[in-house]
DNA sequence: GTTGCGATGCGCT
DNA sequence: GCGCATCGCAACA
């Protein structure tokens, strides 16, 4: 199947033409202001990294299509799958700023407007993503991403955020100076419970 | 602004 | 069983 022809160059060239670009769920929609990279085979950090799973199967289909997974035991994270069939790359959708649907988006958390997308799990929350659109075609429908021409500001680039593989990897984007791009926060290593 | 820590359930080894 | 692409809250600066 044809997928997104603007998304289906190499994950580290496609991931920071994402910023700018509108992702709309009904009523709200959310401006892109910091996204992740991961790039399936050859990156640790990746889901598909040891190949497919029903998890992560999504990741191994075309482009332009919504991976969503759950973590943490409450917490959604969205991901847009970039590049080729059989090459599972995907953009992680860190943080954005409603641009509209305010009242909708604040009736689903709590904290200030600059907080309601700002973080992976925020920024579903805000949209009310969940497992139910794993999978979505993004292109057409109630779940809709707009690319833009621009991002609208200076790209940065930097680590990427709560990993604990291959964490370096500056393959972390984001607009500079933007309010809603989520404070850094490396991974921390566990501590075992006593006992 | 920062750091520390518990919540909570599923995917994977 | 272990670990997680996180968050919110408390305490501190």
């Amino acid at each position: 199947m044809p997928g997104w022809p603007e998304l289906e160059g190499p994950v580290l060239d496609v991931a920071p033409r994402l910023l700018g670009a509108t992702l709309r769920h009904g009523d709200v929609a959310v401006r892109l202001t910091e996204v992740e990279a991961y790039d399936g085979p050859d990156d640790p950090g990746s889901h598909a990294y040891r190949g497919r799973t029903r998890r992560n199967a999504v990741m191994f289909g075309p482009s332009g299509v919504l991976y969503v997974y759950f973590t943490y035991g409450m917490h959604h994270c969205a991901n847009v799958v970039v590049g080729p069939v059989d090459r599972p790359s995907a953009v992680l959708l860190r943080a954005g700023e409603v641009v509209d649907g305010l009242a909708s988006a604040r009736a689903r958390r709590r904290g200030s407007d600059r907080d309601l997308a700002r973080g992976p799990a925020r920024l579903c929350q805000a949209l009310g993503i969940d497992l139910s659109h794993d999978g979505t075609d993004l292109s057409r429908g109630d779940l809709t991403l707009t690319l833009t021409d621009s991002p609208g500001g200076d790209v940065s680039a930097g680590p990427r955020v709560g990993l604990r593989q291959a964490a370096e990897r500056p393959w972390r984007f984001w607009l500079t100076g933007e309010p809603t791009v989520s404070t850094y926060r490396p991974a921390a290593p566990l501590r075992r419970r006593p006992g």
